[in-house]
RNA sequence: GGGAUCUUAGCUCAGCUGGGAGAGCACCUGCCUUACAAGCAGGGGGUCACAGGUUCGAGCCCUGUAGGUCCCACCA
């Protein structure tokens, strides 16, 4: 016996540290392919290896872990397939800025010694962000540990691209895509961000060919693309214009001249009914140029600058440009008017620098065949959003999706496996490498291209790829596909709908059957955690001052799945606090244990009635908390194992045994200390999946047997556990106590307003109680709840004793009683009870309410309409009693 | 423009098959009672945004209104 002495205040400090060692030691975390278990697998969002912990994180890896331990302990094989992402243009831009400082130009040193910088940096701080979310408590299994760029993950990538390829789903070509002049690469559509920008709509006049004096007027938010217009178009059946279609127009600035055409994106209703048309530059105005095979002026360089073609305002950046040909175009007359207004511009979600849409030759993959599989799947069983509503948001994506660019003109991220020939030109796409001969000219050289894919494309196999796909290996067979994947809802456009639509291509099952979708962690105003705000809290600060059981605790405890959730000390406090709580409560436990020896089996007739009381309790917590994690109500399964702990078994069950455990001849003494133990013991186990750090240390305190809580079984509901009639009887005790205490209270505060408490009971032994204590019965308003069905049992008697001696109620017999106040509580009682009647009565005579309801809620009800008959009869008769 | 979501105590939020309005913090009162003052006991405080509807019964379901938040979107 080597129980743990426990110091008087919890302090997590070291405690953590060691316990988590000690897991990591006996290889809790790994998981291996078991025919005898059912797989229960979870793969973990990679987080960036560059980055660093924040709250997302913090949140989204607790409700992972949560899940992991809870199946873990319910017997499954359970896996937290764990890893990091390369983070394509991430890291790049992070690389290139340290570089930058150290006076080192990218481009000069090239792509492979940048390359170099780039592992360098990965393998510098990779970890960082492993060892941070080991901190957190995270049950991982390490071993299997993952990185997108890894050879197997790679492999997969190339695997996938040659397949979509050799289908025609991958496919290059010259199309419109969003340009990130700054950082100087392509980007998807799901990559722009549209924010609300004041602005102006400049109407400049472009004058008709040969007819002195006419002009169209057009309307734009970018004049610097006048420069590429090739045509403006106008509806078709505008009459205003019908006149011009045909005709040619002078574009001013350029010398050239350009069309009118009619096109079906024009609304007529809309600015002045035409529109300049800038199929280089103009996602809409592209789609226009093919239809009317336009020409498509570029007018820009990569870096936003006004090109060759421009004139004078070559080499200009494109507002400079904007506001020289403003002024120039006034000079001319051709400015009409200029109108502020609120636009929409999109911009890089990670610069914030406008995009810029050009055309550029790109990889892209085709969507429209694997969206309808992706739609398909979320219509049955196989994918099912956490709150539900969420499919809206990924079927309306998905509805609404356009071919995606993966190519990125980045040189951090997996190189596209396309090699041209370098006589010919020929392009051969093939994993493993270079091809050694061009089948079409026999030529030996070929050049890789030059782009990689985007970053989202490897994630996107995340699932399979980290069990060994595309090989056959056991574990893919086994763990594949995953039970649950736990992500903010910011992220499912990137990276769920892409994992479910590439799983269901390459591996025909959906990649996981739930996707619990949490909301974001904000600070205590209410405002997004960002770097340039400055108002984020670091969570392992928070870990360090309170814990990381409080930290998880307070992530979890009172939000619902999908909402946002303020962060603020307060709520840490209070789990902390908790912390503190059932240390104590375990500490408290630990002194009486160690007087006495308790068995380990116990014969459950020997148990009083509270100890039947707060084991039956503590059996229903098993089977709700049970019922609410199944339904992935984390926030309520653990706020009721939190009250169970400190109402229920701290505040009521240790003070309702104490008298037992200091009374050394009292032979119900270790009746008491088996329960406490042993509903302590269950109780912890329920909580060490949100709290697992303390769990495992009073755990391990409080018994010899086993080894660790992590590893324990969780609990089940058991029969021999239930006892409703005592259930009911200690509820009805506690409302008796905390009406007499109230009347205590009461008589403290304020004299003038000493109140009285009535208690109803059929039994003597309790009315004995009351009534030494002068204290009456009737029913009454404020008693008319405690209402004392039996005390049948001597322990149960004897709390009740105890806990009203310290009350201290004396209210004498020879009190004067203010009748006419009785009267009027007692009819307004009258009132309650027939309305409650009037509800019962109209349950009980409903049919639908009858034939459909449980039968438990029929009898439940016919119950209670048998309690406030008799009430209504004991007012009746008071009344009666006291109008004589 | 389309869609989602929210409105419950002073504050932050739970309340998920319709039947008791709840928690934490804050506030008031009394307690350092030998597990815990990071605590104990008690208390005040809510027309569950508003208006209709369905139902024996609505915070919960339906319709509409108002306000907030978020996402999507090519209106030049």
């Amino acid at each position: 016996m080597s129980k743990r002495e426990l110091v008087k205040t919890y302090d997590p400090t070291g405690m953590e540290d060691r316990i988590y060692q000690n897991w990591l030691d006996r290889g809790y975390f790994h998981a291996k392919v078991n025919p005898d278990r059912k797989p229960f697998t979870i793969v973990m969002p990679p987080p960036n290896v560059t980055g660093q912990l924040h709250m997302g994180h913090a949140l989204d890896n607790t409700l992972q872990d949560i899940l992991i331990r809870w199946k873990r302990m319910q017997g499954y094989e359970a896996l937290w397939q764990p890893g990091t992402d390369h983070a394509a243009i991430a890291t790049e831009v992070r690389v290139t800025n340290m570089l930058k400082d150290k006076g080192i130009d990218k481009h000069e040193i090239g792509r492979e010694k940048f390359l170099e910088y780039c592992w360098q940096w990965k393998e510098e701080y990779g970890s960082r962000i492993i060892s941070q979310l080991k901190k957190l408590g995270s049950s991982a299994d390490w071993e299997r540990e993952r990185f997108t760029m890894d050879e197997g993950c790679s492999r997969a990538v190339e695997t996938v691209f040659c397949k979509l390829y050799e289908k025609g789903w991958i496919y290059k070509g010259s199309r419109i895509i969003n340009w990130c002049p700054k950082c100087q690469t392509s980007l998807s559509d799901a990559e722009v961000e549209h924010e609300d920008q004041d602005g102006f709509f400049w109407h400049i006049r472009y004058p008709i060919v040969g007819e002195e004096g006419r002009f169209v007027e057009i309307a734009t938010t970018r004049p610097e693309t006048m420069l590429g217009d090739t045509a403006v178009a106008v509806a078709e059946d505008d009459e205003r214009y019908s006149d011009l279609v045909g005709k040619m127009l002078e574009l001013p600035l350029t010398g050239r001249t350009i069309p009118v055409i009619v096109d079906q994106h024009v609304d007529k209703e809309f600015g002045t009914g035409c529109v300049k048309i800038t199929p280089a530059h103009d996602p809409n105005d592209f789609e226009v140029g093919k239809r009317h095979d336009l020409e498509e002026i570029n007018i820009l360089n990569d870096d936003a600058t006004m090109n060759e073609k421009c004139g004078k305002y070559a080499g200009m950046d494109r507002y400079e440009a904007r506001k020289a040909i403003v002024e120039d175009l006034k000079e001319q007359g051709l400015l009409v008017k200029v109108v502020p207004i609120k636009h929409a511009v999109g911009t890089h979600d990670r610069c914030h620098t406008t995009v810029e849409p050009m055309i550029k030759p790109q990889w892209f993959v085709k969507m429209d065949e694997m969206a309808k599989a992706a739609l398909d799947v979320v219509k049955t069983d196989d994918l099912n959003f956490v709150p539900e509503h969420f499919d809206k948001t990924y079927i309306h994506w998905l509805e609404n999706i356009k071919d995606w660019c993966i190519s990125r003109q980045l040189w951090w991220g997996h190189r596209i496996p396309a090699y041209y020939c370098g006589s010919c030109g020929e392009m051969v796409v093939q994993g493993g490498g270079a091809p050694k001969i061009c089948p079409k000219c026999g030529g030996s050289h070929f050049d890789q291209d030059e782009d990689s894919l985007d970053t989202w494309f490897s994630s996107a196999l995340w699932p399979f790829s980290t069990l060994g796909w595309p090989d056959k290996t056991p574990e893919l067979d086994y763990f594949y596909p995953t039970s649950v994947l736990v992500t903010g809802y910011d992220i499912i456009f990137f990276w769920v709908i892409r994992m479910v639509f590439s799983a269901l291509e390459q591996t025909g099952k959906s990649p996981f059957r739930y996707v619990l979708i949490h909301g974001l962690v904000r600070d205590a105003l209410g405002r997004k955690m960002s770097k340039s705000l400055g108002n984020g809290i670091d969570p392992l600060e928070i870990i360090d001052k309170y814990g990381a059981d409080a930290l998880r605790l307070t992530l979890v405890t009172g939000n619902a799945p999908g909402n946002d959730m303020r962060f603020y000390n307060e709520r840490v406090e209070n789990s902390r606090n908790f912390s503190n709580k059932i240390w104590n409560a375990t500490r408290f436990i630990l002194m009486n244990l160690d007087k006495s020896e308790i068995p380990a089996e116990m014969d459950l007739s020997r148990l009083m009635n509270v100890d039947h009381w707060i084991l039956s309790r503590a059996n229903r917590l098993a089977a709700e908390v049970t019922e609410n994690m199944e339904k992935f109500e984390l926030g309520i399964a653990v706020q009721k194992v939190y009250d169970f702990l400190w109402d229920e078994f701290c505040d009521w069950y240790i003070e309702m045994v104490k008298p037992r455990l200091y009374n050394d001849a009292d032979e119900t003494k270790t009746a008491a200390l088996w329960t406490l133990k042993t509903v302590l013991i269950q109780a912890l186990k329920l909580l060490h999946p949100f709290m697992p750090f303390i769990t495992e240390e009073l755990f391990l305190s409080l018994q010899d047997e086993e080894e660790s809580i992590m590893i324990s079984a969780w609990p089940q509901f058991c029969e021999e556990w239930n006892f409703a009639a005592e259930e009911n009887e200690i509820g009805t005790i506690k409302d008796a106590v905390r009406a007499i205490r109230a009347v205590r209270t009461g008589m403290n505060v304020a004299p003038a307003r000493r109140a009285r408490v009535f208690v109803v009971s059929e039994d003597e032994t309790v009315r004995s109680i009351f009534e030494q204590d002068k204290v009456f019965f009737s029913a009454l308003a404020s008693a008319s709840e405690v209402f004392v069905q039996s005390g049948r049992s001597g322990i149960a008697d004897d709390a009740v004793s105890t806990l009203i001696h310290n009350a201290s109620i004396y209210i004498p017999m020879e009190e004067l009683v203010d009748i006419a106040k009785e009267i009027e509580r007692l009819e307004k009682e009258r009132a309650r009870l027939t309305g409650e009647l009037k509800r019962s009565e109209g349950m009980l005579n409903n049919e639908k309410f009858l034939s459909r309801a449980p039968e438990a809620k029929v009898q439940e009800e016919k119950e209670k309409l048998a309690k406030y008959r008799k009430l209504m009869d004991q007012v009746m008769e008071r009344l009666s009693q006291l109008k004589k």
